[in-house]
DNA sequence: GGTTTTTGCGTTCAGCCGCCAGCATCCTGC
DNA sequence: GCAGGATGCTGGCGGCTGAACGCAAAAACC
């Protein structure tokens, strides 16, 4: 038995089990007590577990905070209700589009246990995400990698984007303004995200509320262009009251503003 | 027995059972200790396993750390050996097509200081490690994703290729066999690599040592279709024959056998 | 044949482990 | 709420085994 053998199969039963005891370890493995807890100390500093008396707990906080994640970690509670939302408007069997951004990917995960559903992306984050989820039909459209991003873009992407009819388009933005629509960074995405919507029966805006009132540099679309907005929190009362009028279905998640 | 050869025994063993005692390989190959820690110290420098008293453990870690699971395989010096000789043949605003394999992105590492490259590609590895690079046209074939590889194949993106015309094809197969020709793994892939061939105007195959004589299921093409091997160590004299007879230039990197 | 790489040997060094003593913490009974 | 016993923690010591290092021999490469 190898000290660091030893040590991962601690951490593995602190992650079946979520704690373990010193007591216990210490037969288990037929070594001495003071043994079960240098190696837990180690792991304490670690930071994979938290050391008590008696035995040691997982530290579930490192789990989540990966060191290369850090961007995605903005607003990642409001992308994880919207991701939510849109599950439930999802059914299996469904065709959705999906174009590039870290709710898309978020949206994904959490669609995870649909069946047999097809996705179309230009996104490659999308299709890293779903490179292990089996049954489902996962086509990336082709196209030029635009530069920074992990998405294609170009007259291919447009191209094999137009040559699908999907049921369902999950759409993302930098910008919704009422006056100035709903907007995107560059040309080259604001072009493909319009052939999308040309391609998909009911568009879904999944925008968190960090991007109301907001205006970027391309136009995608008119508001009034799209089926539905899902969100994280409550829009103002002036945006209510313009989906109501545009008789827009407005989803959001619990807290106010 | 050569040494890369016990290297990717250990790294096997170590796989399958997770961790590798010092004493046990000692006998198990028949050298000395410090000949296996030394071995050790390399997987461990690599990032494949991680050192420790008496032995050595999977790292485990290294699927989770990348944005993507980059799993890095083995025979890793190898393969940066082939990187570094592809990358003389390949010039400044060279177009090449690039299959997905991890040779691959071995390649790509070594090729980053090169100027206004175009590359085809249906590997979204490929993709991910160039999308920091400048200047250059990244293509991907559009496609559906191979489940569990990070890989594009089917009809849309056989068609796709089809419409380029490369310079080079830099291409991987599981295994090359005198009597069976170019192998990989399933129907999918061999049938992009085809189209891959039809579109480049010279096919450089880049091997390492651990696919001579192999055989996998789906033929690609036979061997003198190619217009190049290169590969990490010097073939069998059985091997340089057959090339010397069919006129295919093969460059190897250093050491014998 | 000269050079480079790989391997083995012997010495020195360092990490791992168990034991023990002294201290901190927890628990129980009153 | 508190006292005292029980249990667990910390740190030091020593034995042991494996690791690191330098050097030399052998093999392989050109």
């Amino acid at each position: 038995m190898l000290a660091a053998e030893r040590k991962n199969l601690i951490l593995e039963k602190l992650q079946d089990e979520k704690k373990v005891v010193v007591s216990e370890l210490s037969v288990l493995f037929g070594v001495s007590e003071e043994t079960i807890r240098r190696d837990l100390d180690k792991l304490d500093k670690e930071g994979l577990a938290v050391k008590g008396y008696g035995g040691a707990v997982l530290n579930e906080n490192n789990n989540l905070d990966m060191p290369f994640h850090v961007r995605k970690k903005k607003n990642m509670e409001g992308k994880q209700k919207i991701a939510e939302l849109i599950a439930e408007l999802i059914g299996d069997g469904d065709h959705i589009i999906v174009d590039p951004s870290t709710t898309a990917v978020s949206i994904m995960k959490a669609l995870r246990h649909k069946k047999r559903l097809t996705v179309i992306t230009n996104s490659i984050e999308v299709l890293v995400e779903l490179t292990d989820v089996s049954g489902w039909d996962i086509i990336s459209s082709g196209g030029t990698l635009r530069e920074n991003y992990l998405a294609l873009v170009g007259p291919r992407a447009i191209e094999s984007i137009s040559s699908f009819n999907a049921d369902k388009l999950i759409l993302s933005c930098k910008g919704i303004d009422l006056k100035k629509g709903i907007t995107d960074a560059n040309e080259m995405f604001s072009q493909v995200k319009q052939a999308m919507m040309r391609s998909a029966a009911q568009k879904i805006l999944a925008v968190d509320c960090t991007k109301f009132n907001q205006v970027a540099f391309s136009r995608i679309c008119e508001i009034p262009e799209i089926d539905m907005v899902v969100t994280d929190v409550k829009p103002s009362a002036e945006w209510l009251s313009y989906f109501a009028e545009h008789k827009i279905p407005c989803l959001y998640g619990r807290q106010e503003k």
